[in-house]
DNA sequence: AACTATGTTTTGCTATACGAACAAAATATC
DNA sequence: GATATTTTGTTCGTATAGCAAAACATAGTT
């Protein structure tokens, strides 16, 4: 999968398209609300430009609009929609989630590679809810330095994964952090025989988590589910003692229950 | 909010934006692998032009390509994400559907008014899943014929609602949907004295559902909570005595906690 | 090998992007 | 509180990027 890709200034490619999508993204939690020029400087648009895309997607129902401000409406959701509907995502699977949540008391998640990057597709937070706000379907995080990413680049054959860490910067998010390559790619061999990652605090200072993939009854990958944890609370060793049994447990449920 | 919507063919109307959406929309349960020639007949363009969206798409990273197949990337999560978080729906609501199903044993879900419709924007399901499948964020529903529905529109300014009484096409799902105008605005007038809906199989025979509205701190409508429920499990009765006042402290909880 | 369905390229025409000029608010200044 | 100033929103003209349709190419089928 993923071959020749266009370059966006090839003759079939439709520069609209991406831009509107991109006023779409010009939305989130800190510009919930947004006046055409400002939706402009947050785009690098012009203001005329800005305008004729925020109308359009207002006639289509994707933006409200409220005098002098933008906001979206519920219909973008319906796009989102068609990804995990046309997936077979939120079937059995937010149900076991949340029996993980319940069983170990801590959030519990599904997520898949795209590009660099994994993508939370399911979702269940624990009670005591730390970070539990910015984490949510849609969320993307590095998948070098996260534990559901590791598991997931373990199943790229040899070349796109030598692919992926020839190419990939490593930030130090904190002191434990692997910025090294080497290091990475020994990380990632041993998840591949281990069957499950753990990152200890790589992304953010206080996250702990651990990490299976999930296949269905055919054999194909669906992702990875895990379990995060605060480190101030949960030893590694209740990872590998306590969680990762159950965490195994709970994708061979999903093995015999999906596809 | 909304007021004079651009016609699709306005000079400032960026029909490549609509068409791309569409040719996102084209996927589903039913389509989520298709040929360039499957999308073009589902979406009623001919190939040359579908080529181009699914290529602009491709190379943005919203669709996959897999020889002749494509498929939606899980990028366009992030397109229902922007709403969400710009929103900040999940966060502390999330929490609450969950404790509602745990409470009830039975499914719950915020919903939002988007014209004529209302959107899922967060569920909780039950184990007893009967149609849990075809319900999770992003379904859309016909609002007259849903508990939410008629919450959110009993919360419309009397000019909106009829407004909306008077262009709604009334659809017998079952036979015991309401199809008159008359009777519907009863209804509705009903559940803005009471401060609750029930829809009793209206738009499936054996779902019967109760829903109240739910506000923030400042008294901004967020939408309306439900618990759904198996007609033939759960008596009307049980309804009112018991999910009602459970349904309603939530609401209570979600006004001193939200905003 | 002929046929059909699917994917790709070409071409004339149309929609889109940009800048600039204008209009209307909002804000600052006196 | 009136007037200047700035910011924001809208309209217009024009070069060009993107579109639809049809022609062409290729892969599958019978």
């Amino acid at each position: 999968m993923q071959e020749e890709v266009l370059s966006p200034d090839d003759r079939d490619f439709v520069t609209a398209l991406g831009t509107g999508l991109e006023v779409i993204l010009a939305f989130d939690a800190e510009h919930p609300r947004m006046t055409l020029s400002e939706v402009a400087t947050r785009t690098g648009m012009n203001r005329a430009r800005a305008r004729r895309f925020l109308l359009t997607l207002h006639a289509l129902g994707y933006v409200r609009k409220d005098q002098r401000h933008f906001e979206l409406a519920p219909r973008v959701l319906q796009l989102g929609y068609a990804f995990l509907s046309a997936n077979g995502y939120q079937s059995v699977i937010q149900q076991i989630l949340e029996d993980i949540t319940r069983e170990s008391s801590e959030s519990s998640s599904l997520a898949v590679l795209d590009g660099d990057e994994v993508t939370y597709v399911a979702r269940s937070a624990a009670k005591h809810r730390l970070m539990a706000i910015s984490l949510a379907v849609g969320t993307r995080l590095p998948a070098a330095h996260t534990s559901m990413g590791r598991v997931l680049l373990a199943q790229l054959p040899d070349d796109e994964l030598a692919a992926f860490l020839a190419r990939v910067e490593l930030t130090p998010y904190t002191d434990k952090t692997l910025t090294d390559r080497d290091a990475l790619r020994e990380a990632i061999l041993t998840v591949r025989r281990q069957g499950y990652a753990i990152a200890d605090q790589e992304l953010d200072s206080g996250l702990r988590s651990l990490a299976v993939p999930a296949f269905d009854a055919h054999g194909k990958l669906l992702g990875a589910i895990n379990i995060s944890t605060n480190a101030a609370r949960i030893p590694v060793e209740t990872l590998t003692d306590t969680f990762l049994p159950l965490l195994q447990a709970k994708a061979r449920l999903i093995r015999t229950h999906v596809g």
